[in-house]
DNA sequence: TGTACATCAGTGAACGCGCGTTCACTGATGTAC
DNA sequence: TGTACATCAGTGAACGCGCGTTCACTGATGTAC
């Protein structure tokens, strides 16, 4: 869970553990889950199998270990996407504007680090830690601040507001996916990105009862897809 | 792609091509796409492994062909759904019907089948007939169909239509992914299907601009999640 | 400060498994004459 | 109508692969006295 560690000096490792996550996760950034053995990981540590025992009960914590992993990466990448944005305007603004950064961060990194986006949607046994705590600490958290903060500001009426994170996550996640391994993945990179911000206008449509105003419509446009 | 075919009668199968889908599919129900290999396939017809080469060139054939099937069986289901509609009110109401009934239909076939829906969405190489016509012949053309409907009804304004598709298509297929292997699947049954009822309003709502009369709005929130 | 010894973290060999695929083959079918 | 023969659709044995996991082991570490 945390950076490479050092090259094992000598008989003992120092840091397998998390050696072997850090083998775990490059396995997964190049063949996805599927990719992440014990043999293999223990393989690019250096190491026997059988050491990867010490540190797992099997297969399947390391996977999961290394699923944990995948999600770390994700938030992280949706973070940056967050910490380039202005601190201008009003709370819709800003909030709308924190929207579009996360949606574009998550289709960003899918784009980019598809090996890790599916282990880190990996089938199967949940994650190490609590389910909860894993996912909420995770993008889904960012997304239910936002989707707060966008209430609270008076965008989205409090009726709307109950399972409204559940609509605007499956929007992007199912965009995600649809060009991952779905019809989508076929569209060249123009219709690519009409195709989000469409589904990026139908969401903020869809939340809010009012219309943009055309200077803040644009700059959405330009978060959600530009640069 | 047919139905289940003879059972072999003699040292001559007879249909064994259209058998070993068969089998491939009814593996792919029970245990997902990895689940369909030569071997097990062969196995369920009774048959030797190298009888499977003479009608398909490898693994991937017969993944592809299985695949198909299942994209064809997701495609039945949700005809189910649109069959049972009633076909009273004005256009625009008939269209929301069935932008309801096709939701409900891919995830009620989502949650039954779960098994069928990872192998017509697995990753790898296409399909065996031509990408367009497989996936546009099957669950995309309904919502296609659906939204020029609503368009020509004058609900959907003209220049919201590019890509709407799209965005239909992505918040269904991601609550159905989320709730198959993301953080929603704890959900309880009562928040899901509030989940399932928000994601479609916030849909309807970015949609169309202006909002549902309330007797239309709790039909089509039946539709969606009842029974 | 030195030493006996428990504990920890690795090694190396081996197991059984199911897979995709290939080979030379044989039984069944159908067609030309 | 019968027969030789090409062709088709299977069989059976074998290959090599990488995997998860277990076993008895050994090298390194650290702690009690």
């Amino acid at each position: 869970v945390s950076s490479p560690g050092p090259v094992r000096t000598g008989y003992h490792h120092g840091d397998l553990r998390n050696a072997l996550i850090h083998a775990a996760a490059e396995l997964a950034q190049s063949g996805g889950p599927d990719s992440v053995t014990i043999r293999a990981a223990a393989r690019a540590v250096g190491v026997t199998p059988t050491a990867a025992y010490r540190h797992f009960t099997g297969h399947e914590d390391l996977l999961g270990a290394a699923k944990e992993c995948c999600l770390e990466r994700m938030s992280e990448a949706m973070d940056t996407e967050l910490a380039r944005l202005p601190e201008s305007g009003d709370r819709v603004r800003r909030a709308l504007r924190r929207l579009a950064a996360l949606g574009r961060g998550y289709l960003a990194f899918v784009a980019a680090e598809p090996g890790l986006f599916r282990t880190a949607f990996a089938q199967g046994l949940p994650l190490v830690s609590p389910v909860e705590s894993a996912w909420e600490a995770g993008p889904f958290l960012k997304v239910i601040e936002v989707l707060d903060e966008l209430m609270a500001a008076g965008f989205l009426p409090a009726e709307r507001r109950p399972m409204a994170e559940v609509s605007v996550w499956s929007a992007v996640h199912g965009l995600a996916m649809l060009h991952l391994d779905g019809p989508l993945g076929d569209l060249d990179d123009e219709s690519r990105q009409r195709a989000i911000e469409r589904t990026f206008e139908v969401i903020v449509a869809g939340l809010g009862c009012r219309g943009l105003p055309d200077d803040l419509h644009t700059e959405l446009i330009e978060i959600v897809g530009g640069r």
